[in-house]
DNA sequence: TTGACATAGTTAGCTAGCTAACTATAATCT
DNA sequence: AGATTATAGTTAGCTAGCTAACTATGTCAA
């Protein structure tokens, strides 16, 4: 995502703003403080998740199973609910069939579909990682109580709210 | 980076706090909720850069480039300040001296070594993209005041000191 | 009822990252 | 000086994403 290590000073944000003068110097600080930060929450979440031999894509895909009380879901609904297309899903879906952490089941109504479901193996793959994943989790958001936690929620509101300024193709 | 769209509802959050005792809901949601956004923005960022025919990697390495007196750098310095390994920066360099906006410069003193040099057509580019990139990231950030992103700055840097929940090999 | 379109899943081939191994050169330590 | 070690850059091959094209099946309307 953001892999610069080298973060603009104020005299670099304020050398760029000279030539270019649309330049939001504070506004330019937070965003990539918050990339790079987001960055390396991401990075230390696959570390954590790869000592269990998951990575994000496989992960997500074992707990969207999980929050169905049926364990089951199509390789259509996984891959809108992740975030990822079809195809990416039928290669996360192989991988995690490869290590018996779900099976693919026949439909008998639409032969077109399949359904994935977790199995035994994967829930208890899940009832490993996620005690793991929490109790880390706790322990990185400790810094902030929640008036903080609730603050943080309404500025991250306002800027999803302008993120469209970046998609208008007008400029 | 957090491709998952379907974040857990407060429902979800509980029935997986029943399970797994060790979560902290309020502190998944904020979470989840900064890397959502993150991904979101870091994605805004790409499609505003592909309209220039640029993205971030390549995009950074123009900036570090302009960034110097010199306009200067050699490969390892600028892998190091880009945040990829020395074998990902030899490829964005490929690219950009194929496109002409930097060129290789054998140093003369040591013959291991080389430098980049970001080129007029490079600074040219640039003159295109950052006014663009500038004004765009203004409108996104302008739902924060001053007093709003200082309190970003602190919220973050509390979360970063917490980061290390995840790589800690103890658990 | 059959022709056109839509949907589910897969396959093939692309990209930007990565690690590991390699070449060439420089520095260092007997 | 010669052997060892370190450094700069590149190459090769891996992964997880992507898009586009393909197969099979279902739906709908003339």
């Amino acid at each position: 995502m953001l892999q610069l290590r080298n973060l603009p000073d104020k005299e670099v944000l304020q050398k760029f703003a000279q030539r270019y003068p649309q330049a939001d110097i504070s506004g330019i600080a937070a965003f990539l403080h918050l990339l790079r930060l987001a960055t390396d929450l991401s990075n230390a979440l696959d570390l954590c998740l790869s000592r269990h031999g998951l990575l994000q894509g496989r992960w997500w895909v074992l707990v969207l199973l999980m929050r169905e009380d049926s364990l089951t879901l199509t390789p259509s609904v996984l891959a809108e609910k992740a975030g990822v297309t079809r195809a990416t899903m039928t290669g996360l879906i192989d991988g995690l069939e490869r290590d018996g952490l779900v099976e693919r089941l026949m439909d008998k109504r639409d032969r077109r579909s399949i359904s994935v479901r977790l199995t035994p193996a994967g829930q208890a793959k899940l009832d490993e990682v996620m005690p793991d994943y929490y109790s880390r989790l706790r322990r990185c958001m400790a810094g902030l109580d929640e008036e903080d936690r609730e603050r943080l929620h309404q500025m991250l509101d306002r800027i999803n709210l302008g993120i469209g300024a970046f998609s208008d193709p007008e400029g």
